[in-house]
DNA sequence: GTGGTCTAGACCACC
DNA sequence: GTGGTCTAGACCACA
């Protein structure tokens, strides 16, 4: 749910995807008013800097839009947050056959592995 | 085939990655030897300083180990590698699933994606 | 025609700028009645302390008058308008010179680029 | 040459446009190594991050690539610069005419103005 | 109170 | 020495 700050990659980006998945999940909803960037600082136990530079990416993305003074919005387009859905889980499924290419598997093996790996998820 | 150096990742750490996969994968098989730290550089377009940190990198996980005067082996216990290999296949599948599971979508609906971006990539 | 608020430009210097063009164009002629704060903050659809802070900017540069009680007016003396005109005139012009020449272009390569622009315009 | 700091346009972006300006008009070549962070940020009497920022924003654009530990480059395509170059250009032109229309003026007013103003700049 | 900009200063991985 | 990230803290215009 949280996110976590142990990794390589910068906290701005990591910031950035999970607002990203709940836009596209739907916890954030097109026209909705997003905390504000203090706000957000807080709840992230991060430097406002680093959210303000993670809400200046989505912006360039087009899935938030600032209005100077009155806050910082969800993109109201709705096609627009169903089209990024579909490329993340493009991108997704795209990263997991390239992994599995490399190490020698074939896509049906692959398949195969994932109806595995649910089980065992189903279970925890 | 070959080691973008666009992104954001080291460039040891992407060596060492395709290293590993090329063992598991069995392009390198148990035993072998490995090519010189200079012979690497020169085929990865990298410094030397990179590749031995690779290296290094690999040996810790027991994947390779070194001879002072002869140079570096794979790895001679095809159990290793192979759980090497199951683990890095697991790795995969559990990450395609938080994935997929962060933008709102079952496991089921993971393995659908799947097989259309499967057909996709075989038409390419 | 209208004012866009995307822009990183404050609000009430687009307002002004917007009604000190309409006063050189002729669009407001000498000595009319401008529409009351309330009905231009209706029109241009932003606060009415935004259409105040850009009424006041125009009072300073003499092209609007304030009559306490029966409202704002345009200014009465058209040669003060003609001269607003031709700086503004100008100063689009050097601004245009300035741009052109900061890229490497001459005057004459930034007459041509004019009327080629100027041709496309026309058939849009 | 220089920059001012007068204006109300945030610093980074003053300073991206003079070096997008240099880049397109020449005084920078494909490929040549633009000056480290530190030094442009003594150059223009900035601090480093003002200009770590109006880097990103050209390389975001495509100008510049950055290579990690070993600076940033222009970038190796003419095309692309000459792409950015004109279309710099018909910016000018169509704010140009945009701006004189405002007024009132017909293009070919606007092109008598330039013309004018293109003379007493030969002058000073 | 909001977003935006800027500074000063620090630390890091990489080469 | 290079780019990159992050923090802390400040100030500003705007509504």
């Amino acid at each position: 749910m949280s996110v976590d700050f142990n990794a390589n990659i910068p906290i701005y980006v990591q910031v950035m995807n999970d607002i990203q998945r709940k836009i596209v999940k739907g916890t954030y909803r097109p026209n909705d008013k997003i905390e504000s960037v203090r706000d957000l600082a807080i709840q992230y136990g991060v430097n406002p800097n680093t959210i303000q530079r993670a809400l200046q990416e989505l912006e360039r993305e087009g899935l938030l839009r600032s209005e100077r003074t009155t806050g910082r919005f969800i993109c109201d387009d709705p096609e627009r947050i169903q089209l990024c859905r579909k490329n993340l889980a493009a991108q997704f499924a795209e990263e997991y056959l390239r992994n599995v290419n490399s190490i020698g598997m074939t896509a049906e093996e692959g398949m195969d592995l994932l109806k595995e790996a649910s089980r065992n998820r189903r279970k925890e």
